[in-house]
DNA sequence: TAACGACCTAGCCAAATGGCTAGGTAACGG
DNA sequence: CCGTTACCTAGCCATTTGGCTAGGTCGTTA
């Protein structure tokens, strides 16, 4: 068969989501759904199994939620072949950005997508293209434009948030992380200026709405 | 036709969601999906125009959060033999309490929910059951068992909050808003008390997870 | 080896916040 | 008319925080 169906893996924790995706692109005879995963090991393990075409993956697949990233990393790294197209819930700055930096082709906003919007996404990831969904976009072109390049937070910071997002005060973290408070302080500080933030309240906005707690 | 088929109406601003939905049901020939909408408005239309046996709906459907909570309010009102069942995707104590006060027959949360639990749901739901899903249960539980009641916010008490969330201080929100500082203190004083929140930055946690941001 | 990043600690001071009491108005429903 | 709710304002004071400078260790990488 000269012109083959496209083979999809689709990587999402959601039921409703995964039919529905499986759905919308086999109404077009060219995609062809060979494998669906809801969790990170399983993406892996489908991918390295299947070796499909291409990967659509929402990052949030679990409790870790900076693994997604890892994943796209190690998948787009071990399989240069296999484009990977990212599906996400919610739209931060941080997120997109280190999905690009790490190889993914695509990222679209799952909320914002239209039905035919995702077939032609795909045909253009396989063309070369890096698909960005609306909104996207500006938020790329803001974070190129920012002076301030986007760092993403350490573990040890995003644990020090996770414990102020629960109303501690610096005190009742450093009791609870066996650290001091002056080092509590310290984590917040570079979290802050990460963020670009200057309130706790914010940098757990920031962090709330990056998904990462 | 003696059994006719469960007309449903499906609310959700997320295509994939809803062809996943419609998809899911219609493999049960009981269930026939008569309508979608991707509005709180549109929703209203389209129960005022089917009268449907059961509503299955997404809380957020638009900027504004607490529309969606209005609007099952209005529909079990409006229409007691139509069954509301909410599909949430996240889980905040806070919304399932109110929607569950407001007349909304079931919560379940579309990360956990499986695909036979749905149609098991609506059956249940049709059955004068209240149908709640995996853990939405405990939160109830807790609410119930908790001496603090769940109150919700006033507008006033979200747009502090908002304000919060972007990192502003007592005064830049006092300008911003037009009022005093004295108010914007009295203002997240009340908040924290209603969220069980004892600092800014739980606050902000708690409202952002209750998607009232 | 040197440089780097992640991690940890200390102390200072102005500013912001938390928690409290004690008032006020306006609108709405019983 | 009265109670309730949302909303607004004021002041007090202990505690927390933000922002800063100035150190340290450890492991990895160039």
């Amino acid at each position: 068969m000269p012109n083959a169906s496209t083979r999809i893996v689709i990587a999402d924790r959601n039921v409703i989501t995964r039919v529905g995706l499986r759905s919308i692109l086999e109404r077009n005879p060219g995609f062809a759904v060979i494998a669906e995963a809801t969790s990170y090991d399983a993406v892996i393990d489908a991918v390295d199994e299947h070796g499909p075409d291409v990967l659509i993956i929402d990052l949030d697949l679990g409790d870790d939620t900076t693994r997604g990233l890892k994943v796209v990393e190690e998948v787009t790294e071990r399989y240069p072949t296999t484009k990977v197209l990212v599906l996400a819930n919610t739209l931060s700055e941080m997120i997109v950005v280190e999905a690009l930096r790490r190889g993914a082709n695509g990222y679209l906003c799952k909320d914002d997508v239209k039905a035919d919007e995702l077939g032609k996404g795909i045909k253009a990831i396989q063309d070369g293209e890096t698909v960005l969904g609306k909104g996207v976009g500006n938020l790329v072109a803001h974070s190129l434009g920012s002076s301030r390049q986007t760092e993403h937070l350490t573990d040890r910071e995003i644990d020090v948030i996770k414990h102020v997002a629960k109303g501690l005060s610096t005190k009742q973290i450093a009791v609870a992380m066996f650290i001091s408070e002056s080092t509590i302080k310290f984590h917040l500080q570079n979290a802050s200026r990460k963020l670009g933030a200057h309130r706790r309240a914010e940098i757990v906005h920031r962090a709330s709405a990056a998904g990462l707690l």
